[in-house]
DNA sequence: TTATTTTTTGAACAGTGTTCATTTTTTGAA
DNA sequence: TTCAAAAAATGAACACTGTTCAAAAAATAA
């Protein structure tokens, strides 16, 4: 091997020793608590070399976004062994939730945090491929459902968007603490409950 | 009139400039982007003086926080005419998206960001009234229309839930970039379109 | 007029993200 | 092994943030 390779593979390495060090801070102390110095103090280098592996505290955010699809990704694997998209369908929304739940901070900052984002729309990156990808498996369900003679009536991407939309309220509104606020009859299992009610309701289409 | 009222009076007055000027700078250039120092400076007071008429920076997030749910209030004053509760249901989803999309930034404030509800935590004041009565009225409608027979096998808080989660989904999707990410076949109009398909699916129901 | 109270001020503090001249380390040809 | 050149790491410095609080200014009332 070359110089230039190992090189390459020690920057590489350093930079994921900065987002495991990132990570761990985001998941102890929460994202905004989390600075450029901690970080660096962390993982003991300066905060100069950080900004010499990432562009900006944006840049640290999206690579974390990403991993956190990653993960989900993780999450939604099993899902692909289920044949009947209907099932299917049911248990993806559920996965969904669970993931967000046991994962708040990460689920933050793919979908509640606009660092990402900005850091998409200010470089040259093409698109949020981990979004497209993701609500593409989605679709991708509904529109078996669909062909199985489920949702007649319904059109296939406003209707995902607006499956997408509910289990991304439940959570988005759980972790940015506005269920607390309300105080349910039952606050520890609202998500659940709340998903079940849909769970019955989409049986019937 | 005593001294002492006429100060009260000016006290108050001052507190309502203070998150007249706040607000006004919110919708220039968004929360995040206004300091206390830009606030000041709106109102042509010194930064020590927005302290006395505010503890910190989440009580002028908080206060503005509940302008916002008066604002909401106007929207769905016309409402309350409407005497069957399936057309009032639709109609207040449909007020509910109109507002967060002309009131971007109030409605983050309101639904999305933290400072509102960490006020709450770290004060005196009991609950989240702003929240609590907006679902209330939500759910007051819910449970006319399963008294007209509608949504049989539903559970009323978990449904209304559910619905309340739908639509704050899509706007929170929306205002936080992340349908921009998923280019949808249409843009401009996945929200309504989504609400739309929500609408076929509960005319059933 | 003047002593007291109330209101306003802005410098100061500890923190933030970010930059970049300087230092340290690593490299590979002599 | 030596040592100039290249690469990597550093941390002081900058402009900003929210927040505090002794001091100054203004308003009050005796």
């Amino acid at each position: 091997m070359s110089t230039a390779e190992r090189k390459a593979r020690e920057k590489e390495a350093l930079k994921l020793l900065i987002l495991k060090g990132a990570k761990k801070l985001f998941l102890e102390r929460g994202i905004e608590q989390t600075t450029i110095r901690n970080i660096a103090d962390e993982i003991d280098y300066s905060v100069g070399t950080v900004y010499v592996y990432f562009k900006d505290k944006n840049a640290i955010l999206h690579d974390l976004h990403s991993i956190g699809f990653e993960e989900l990704g993780g999450y939604f694997k099993e899902l692909f062994s289920i044949k009947d998209p209907m099932e299917r369908l049911k248990k993806m929304g559920f996965t969904y939730i669970k993931f967000a739940l046991e994962n708040t901070e990460m689920y933050d900052l793919m979908f509640i945090v606009k660092a990402p984002m900005e850091f998409i729309e200010t470089s040259e990156k093409e698109a949020w491929n981990e979004g497209v990808g993701t609500f593409g498996a989605l679709k991708k369900t509904v529109e078996e459902c669909m062909n199985k003679g489920h949702f007649k009536g319904n059109s296939l991407e406003p209707l995902s968007f607006m499956i997408w939309s509910m289990v991304h309220g439940m959570c988005s509104l759980e972790i940015r603490q506005r269920t607390k606020g309300v105080k349910f009859s039952n606050p520890d299992t609202i998500l659940f409950d709340g998903y079940n009610e849909y769970l019955k309701i989409i049986e019937k289409l």
